[in-house]
DNA sequence: ATAGTTTACGAAAGCGCTTTCGTGAATCTT
DNA sequence: AAGATTCACGAAAGCGCTTTCGTAAACTAT
């Protein structure tokens, strides 16, 4: 087996309590018998077994992710690859840089009351807690909450109780691209919106109002039941009727301003001479999309980053009270909304 | 603090001992009793510390899962979405169906000797451990093996020392494509290769020579470096000027086939009609791409469960030799490759 | 030199579980 | 009915670490 905490002791020729002390930066050691403690573990190969310090300290040096299963949903469409694997290498990213390693999860509709994530806490496997999404039920987060875990949600905030978050910019983006849009001489803009349960949809489409309310235009908004390409195209059918002259369209996401692009195809409009069209998150393939998708740009490896230095505050130090953290995004301009 | 195992073993009034062996269903607890203990730990909530059953057991359930960080590679790119989490979500599913849990973490090329996933093991984090991709070194892996730990390889093969693994049947993959291909009447047919090291891609130019043998054309190799979308579309352009009467194309991902189109395009030749394009990975904009790209579906989802399978096989029996799992694949032709 | 203070270290308890082994009671055998 | 066997259970040790607290030695102050 590897070597313990004695036989580290025993090459030194002290106890394990000051091996501990040494090795973990306590006071009450000579600077002279640290350094030979530490050059003994080195030697030994010596690395602490955390299921022990675990079980002494109550910690486990581990936070829990929870992401969206997107295998299971619907008929296979395009996975938000950037957005997800994005968040979760920013949270990697920074954990591991501080001693903490990621213990992760997906959850699908189904298991949303989730006993995987409630078994990650209840056997306290994790000090803290990522939930990644809007799709978790406000019951499920306030009753992990309530066993004192620290908790950061993702693309997703709870009013009611104050929980912390990270999310970015929604209305702002929004409000940028219809921005463009206007400038560009368009007054007719529709808006693809999300399933009202999920908050940056809800924003997104609060960034559109704002935009055409300061130029005194009305919006038009179709609401979809999930942000899969084949509804975008469907919802644009429907915007396309009930709004005849309609010369551009907003998507709260890249996958439905796809499905949105096709059916004007399919309407014979083209993209974007006749409808200019933009979408959001900027997916890695919108850029090599026809045509290139204009968009709105999340940095989500930043919000990953962000979220694991949270929740380790939040473990380190209960300090304070629950911060809501937004991050800026940017609307990249590609060839979809019409410019050259 | 939590319920623990005393507490169940003073309400229901038998020693801890008792309680531990009817809720592990061990023998030597009459049914009677047993039925007794679980319902108490459920009136309780009681739910086991797994740091203490760590320690006591040498066994943490958790596997851990080291993929490759596409975040620092390059310049922006198609991130290869659809693989990785496909693959994630798959090794998730199966772990958690049977009480085991993810330590996920992620590399770049830098980080390859990798200290988190060193220390992982040598903290004992974790029972096995899953390596995804081809971008590990031999020496490293090996490294990792002498620690005794189960280790299972996806997309990836070590042969001079048996190891486990699961992949996909590149040959066959690359095979079936590049017969398509010649059914419809292609004769000259480049393969645009990714870097030698890359196992798959070793496998898949052997399933394009394969196919092209057989009927006696010469095979056209263009080598890259790195399988971005703009390394394919240098590629196309060798190919297309070291072979002039090329009329197909296949390569070695999707990415690089986009790329390959782009430089088709470029050089003004129509894809399809003056050169077939087909890709690798099914990646899952490939569907929406123009034109809809024609390439091998690979289960990545059912790899994941396969690996998971294999690594808890071994962590709880160390059983046999270790073998060398082939998920078989599955051209999926759309329209890149020139049909309706 | 004496008393008081600081410092370096170790003994030992404890974290919550599993597992071995001993014991007495219940059951089986003839 | 007596011995042999089986069975249900508990005492206790141990997994490898941290942490408290006591103690002896080394200092400091008078």
């Amino acid at each position: 087996m590897s070597p313990t905490i004695n036989d580290v002791a025993a090459k030194v020729g002290v106890s394990p309590a000051t091996v501990s002390k040494a090795l973990n930066d306590r006071p009450g050691v000579s600077s002279q018998t640290r350094e030979r403690v530490l050059r003994a573990a080195q030697e030994l190969d010596y690395s602490p077994s955390i299921a022990a310090r675990s079980l002494a300290t109550a910690r486990t040096y581990n936070v829990g992710y929870v992401g969206y299963k997107y295998g299971s949903v619907l008929p296979p469409d395009l996975r938000p690859g950037t957005v997800a694997a994005g968040t979760l290498e920013g949270i990697d990213e920074e954990l591991t840089r501080h001693g903490y390693h990621m213990l992760t999860t997906y959850v699908d509709r189904e298991a949303m009351k989730s006993p995987d994530t409630l078994n990650m806490v209840r056997q306290s496997r994790v000090d803290g807690l990522i939930l990644n999404g809007p799709s978790f039920r406000p019951r499920f987060i306030l009753q992990l909450q309530s066993t004192g875990i620290p908790i950061v949600l993702v693309d997703n905030l709870l009013n009611e109780t104050a929980i912390d978050c990270v999310l970015c910019d929604n209305e702002g983006g929004a409000y940028q691209a219809v921005r463009h849009l206007i400038e560009h001489g368009h007054k007719h803009i529709a808006f693809l919106s999300g399933p009202a349960d999920w908050l940056s949809s809800r924003e997104r489409a609060a960034g559109y109002r704002r935009a055409l309310r300061e130029v005194g235009s009305e919006p038009h908004i179709v609401f979809m039941p999930n942000t899969i390409v084949e509804t975008g195209r469907q919802a644009m059918f429907t915007a396309l009727e009930e709004y005849p002259n309609l010369t551009a369209v907003m998507a709260v996401n890249d996958a439905t301003a796809v499905g949105a692009i096709q059916a004007c195809r399919q309407a014979g409009r083209a993209v974007p001479d006749e409808i200019a069209v933009v979408g959001f998150d900027d997916e890695s393939w919108t850029q090599i999309h026809t045509p290139p998708l204009t968009t709105v740009h999340v940095p989500w490896h930043e919000i990953g980053i962000q979220a694991a230095r949270r929740v380790m505050s939040l473990i380190e130090q209960d300090n304070g009270v629950p911060i809501q953290m937004r991050l800026s995004v940017e609307l990249v301009i590609r060839q979809s909304c019409g410019c050259p």
